[in-house]
Formats: structure tokens, C-alpha cells, sequence
DNA sequence: AAAAAAT
């Protein structure tokens, strides 16, 4: 395996240095000036304050063809992409792109392309280590940061990149002059927030420019809500209860708000997620703002959400799309491991996640439901294992605790619901377990019907593994008739094979090294 | 019945 520094030059796609040590580390690949620390913080504050050590996204393998919606027209950035296949571009994914008819767009084959700040450049290069942008950055930043500004909505691989290009879009649009919230990240979770706010710090570490979380805090400090200032920061990164609620009682003002952007966008607009905050907070945005851009990220939109979000964007947005069956990481190697009860599930976590896994990176084991999170855990802690848990009902402080510890690489085992689904980036995380599989929720009586899998929660979670093309493996635990049907139709839906592995120690070490992780 | 958040 190759697994070294990425075959020099070119771009987006990287493999990383194998795993050493544990600095999150930065995405771009090769070399890059290593210029001398300048004193130029970025007066940053934010609510639950810790300090930074930033993650990020990093880039990679992108896009393809895309759904035509509505009015489609140009379609560029092909060239550039096509140049950029020879890394390990899985599939020479083609992209394209539907814009809107008037603005003609070029793909940055460099971020000198962007009229980005020296400023932000700097960030790019000395901070992140960045290189040359990734796909998806390469196409949608022109559509970006190109005047008249349009909206749009970008669908990309997990862990290709996104991040950046919306953060890249916000630092670009803040006038430095204006001490007020300018623009306004949207985000599912607290923790997703957080990261995206020391992405962005690191990032525009040299610009100057403020940025602040808007997430809960502990509700027992009862200092939270009214005795808190108005919201100076330039850019407010949040969940939507606390910023809808910020901007109700006028914390956030909305009148300078230029750019508003909803990372996971697909959940942010369900009907079964955040739909109704989200549409709560762009409406009284744009009420306020007219010319406000909104940009809508995410690695899913599923048909239902497609059309709605098409509405909401409507006529002059651009958008990108890309099949669901090129979605997932071809360096991320699924497996089912068949289970007759909750028992073998439990030993197979033991024997085969933990033991025979010390060789491996950091791991991470979904859960259906916290009950099953803490269950889960004392099991395991019971008999010595070392594993932490996350989960929504535990505080704001331990969560934040139990993700910096993993993120520093103090814990190797992380057990976790949904909640880490999507967006978390560690990039040491090479193994994902699905002791669950994700499953639709169903309201009202019971029904023998077995239940409807959640591709998309299924995608994010393997997802959290195959960071910028790094290697990784998925283990489903197959449990019962119910599983299987669930595996086997999420296999049809990405058309993509789950390889059965044994409940053995060869049949897994064979597992691990068609991986590459071995 | 994950998550956010507040009634």
C-alpha cells in the first residue's frame, strides 16, 4: 500500500500519511510555505469555550452527474475535473453542473483563482496546509464568491471537502468594518457547530474577522438567555433552537446578514429534522435582508428533500448533485457480521472491535437509541474495556469532554447515537461499527412490516470513516430476519456490495487487510 | 424515539 504522502503534485484527492500520532492534522497534502507564526489572531471568542484545535474537512473525490432540476443550462467545470481523475479517483466521477443561465462559471484549479484575500490565502496555506482546492471546491467556490452572489446547493462525498467551501464563503463576504453578525452557519448539532467554528477560526486565523458559537449551553446556569449581550460576532456559527431563539429576542440582528449557509442541509430541511426552525430563521433573515445568499451543503438529498429544497431555492440557484449510487467511498470496505443474538453482538465488540482491533485506528460504534449507548457502555466498562460514550442526554460539558478527548486521541473507542452521524471529522477513524443499523422511525402502531433503513443516516455513519480518502472498514452486526432485510436493501439502494465476514479471528484479520488496514 | 430546545 501506498499509504504514504500522496503521489506528489496534483490535487483534491490525498493519502494521508499513515496514521501518526494524533494532531488533527490538516487536509491539503503535500508541502506548503511553513512561514513564520504571525501575531494575527482572529479576535474569536465563543459560548462554550474550550481552546482550538481545529478539524476539518478535507478534499477529495467528489460529484457526479446530477439530477436536472430545474433550469438547467451551463454545464462547465468538467475540465478541471477531468484533469484531476489520475489521483485515486474512484470513478472518474463526471460532474455536473446545473446553473443558473446568465452567470458562466470556471473551475479554480488553484485558490489564486478565487480573488480570496491574502488573508484567507494565508489560512489556506499555512494554517490548513491546503494545497489546491479539492472537486467540490474547485467548482462551487467560483459559484460562490462570483457576484451576484446566487444561492445553492452542493452535494459531495463525505469527507471531500464541504467545509471549506462554505467557510471559505463566509470569511469572503464579511465587511470588516461592520461589527455585527454577517453571516450564519446553521448547523444539527452543538458538536457540529463547535468544529465548524474552529475550522473557520484556523482558517481565518489571519483575517481579523470574529466568529462565535450560538449552541446550548447547560441550562442550569440560568445567565444563558436574557442577561447575555447582543451578538457582536461577525460570524455566528449554531444549532437552530438557540439561534432562532437569538435572533427573537434581537441577540442576533439579521439586517446585515449577507450570507446564511445550512451545513447538512437535507436533515436541516426535513420534515423529520429541523424544517421548521430552518424555514423559521430564513424567512425572517430574508424578510430583513433581501439579498441574502443561502447556501445548502450536505453528502445527501434524498428525492423527498430534493424537491422541497428546490423550491425554497427556486429559480436563479445553482445546484449540484450526485447520484446515489456513487456515493459511497470506495476506500471505505463494507461488512456484515452475522449475529443469532444480542450476546455474539456484544462478543464481536469484544473480541473483535477491541482486541483484535488495538491495531487499528480510532473506532466508532453506532447505537440506535441512548438506552442501548449506555447499556452498551457498562458492558463494556464492566469487563474492562476502555470506551467512551456520547449521547444528547448526557450534558453540554461531558459531551464536549468525552468528543475533545477523542478528538486528541486520549480514548480509541467512542460509542455514540446519532449524534455523531454526521459531519463529525476524525480523521483517524478508520473503523465504523453499526451495532444498529439506522432505521426510519415509525409512528403509530406497530406493524409487522420490517422497518425502512435509513440510507442517509446509514451513508453518514460509514461516512465518519474513509476521511479524505483515507482507508477504512464498516462492520454491520446482522441480527435476526429484521437486519437482514434492512442490509440487504440498503446494499440495493447504493448499489453497493456488503461483504458477509465471519465471527472469527481470520475471517476478520482477512476483513481488516482487504481494507488496507492490516 | 437521534437530535435541538423550550414550553
Amino acid at each position: 500500500m501506498a499509504e504514504t504522502a500522496a503521489p506528489a503534485s496534483v490535487t483534491s484527492t490525498v493519502e494521508p500519511a499513515a496514521p501518526s500520532g494524533n494532531k488533527s492534522s490538516p487536509e491539503a497534502p503535500t508541502t506548503a510555505p511553513r512561514p513564520a507564526e504571525k501575531p494575527g489572531k482572529p479576535e474569536t471568542k465563543r459560548w462554550a469555550d474550550e481552546e482550538d484545535d481545529p478539524p476539518e474537512e478535507p478534499e477529495k473525490k467528489d460529484d457526479a452527474p446530477a439530477p436536472s432540476n430545474s433550469d438547467p443550462e451551463v454545464n462547465l467545470a468538467e475540465l478541471k475535473i477531468t484533469e484531476n481523475k489520475f489521483l485515486d479517483d474512484p470513478e472518474d466521477s463526471n460532474i455536473s453542473a446545473v446553473t443558473a443561465s446568465d452567470t458562466p462559471y470556471t473551475s479554480a484549479s488553484s485558490f489564486e483563482d478565487l480573488n480570496l484575500s491574502p488573508d484567507v490565502l494565508k489560512g489556506l496555506y499555512v494554517e490548513m496546509q491546503f494545497k489546491k482546492p479539492s472537486k467540490i471546491q474547485a467548482i462551487t467556490l467560483p459559484m460562490i464568491l462570483t457576484p451576484p452572489y446566487k444561492d445553492l446547493i452542493a452535494q459531495a462525498h463525505n469527507g471531500s471537502g464541504k467545509t471549506t467551501c462554505f467557510v471559505l464563503g463566509m470569511l469572503s463576504r464579511i465587511d470588516p468594518n461592520i461589527k455585527a453578525p454577517q453571516a450564519l452557519c446553521i448547523c444539527p448539532t452543538r458538536e457540529l457547530a463547535i468544529q465548524n467554528l474552529e475550522v473557520l477560526q484556523k482558517m481565518g486565523k489571519y483575517t481579523g474577522i470574529t466568529a462565535e458559537c450560538a449552541i446550548p449551553t447547560d441550562r442550569t446556569s440560568s445567565t444563558s438567555a436574557q442577561s447575555r449581550p447582543p451578538v457582536s460576532a461577525q460570524i455566528v456559527i449554531g444549532t437552530p433552537g438557540t439561534i432562532k431563539r437569538l435572533m427573537s429576542t434581537k441577540k442576533i440582528g439579521v439586517s446585515r446578514v449577507k450570507i446564511l449557509v445550512f451545513d447538512e442541509a437535507d436533515h436541516m430541511l426535513a420534515e423529520d429534522g429541523f424544517k421548521d426552525d430552518s424555514l423559521r430563521i430564513m424567512n425572517d433573515i430574508k424578510r430583513y435582508s433581501s439579498h441574502c445568499q443561502v447556501l445548502l451543503f450536505s453528502a445527501t438529498f434524498n428525492e423527498k428533500v430534493t424537491n422541497f429544497v428546490s423550491k425554497v431555492i427556486k429559480g436563479g440557484g445553482n445546484q449540484l448533485f450526485v447520484k446515489k449510487e456513487e456515493l459511497s467511498l470506495e476506500a471505505v470496505k463494507q461488512y456484515k457480521v452475522y449475529c443469532p443474538d444480542e450476546l455474539a453482538k456484544i462478543d464481536v465488540i469484544k473480541s473483535k472491535i477491541f482486541e483484535l482491533g488495538e491495531k487499528l485506528g480510532q473506532r466508532i460504534i453506532f447505537v440506535r437509541t441512548k438506552n442501548s449507548a449506555r447499556m452498551l457502555h457498562q458492558q463494556l466498562v464492566q469487563d474492562g474495556y476502555a470506551v467512551t460514550t456520547i449521547q444528547g442526554a448526557l450534558n453540554a460539558e461531558d459531551r464536549d469532554k468525552i468528543v475533545k478527548e477523542f478528538k486528541d486521541g486520549l480514548t480509541q473507542v467512542l460509542i455514540s447515537t446519532d449524534l455523531l452521524a454526521r459531519g463529525f471529522d476524525q480523521q483517524q477513524i478508520n473503523c465504523v461499527v453499526n451495532y444498529d443499523l439506522p432505521i426510519k422511525y415509525r409512528e403509530g402502531p406497530r406493524t409487522r412490516d420490517p422497518p425502512e433503513p435509513d440510507y442517509e443516516v446509514y451513508l453518514h455513519r460509514i461516512g465518519r470513516a474513509g476521511r479524505f480518502g483515507r482507508k477504512g472498514a464498516v462492520f454491520n452486526l446482522i441480527c435476526g430476519d429484521w437486519d437482514e432485510s434492512t442490509m440487504s436493501k440498503i446494499e440495493q439502494y447504493f448499489n453497493s456490495p456488503v461483504t458477509e465476514v465471519e465471527n472469527t479471528e481470520e475471517a476478520f484479520e482477512g476483513a481488516l487487510k482487504a481494507a488496507g488496514l492490516l
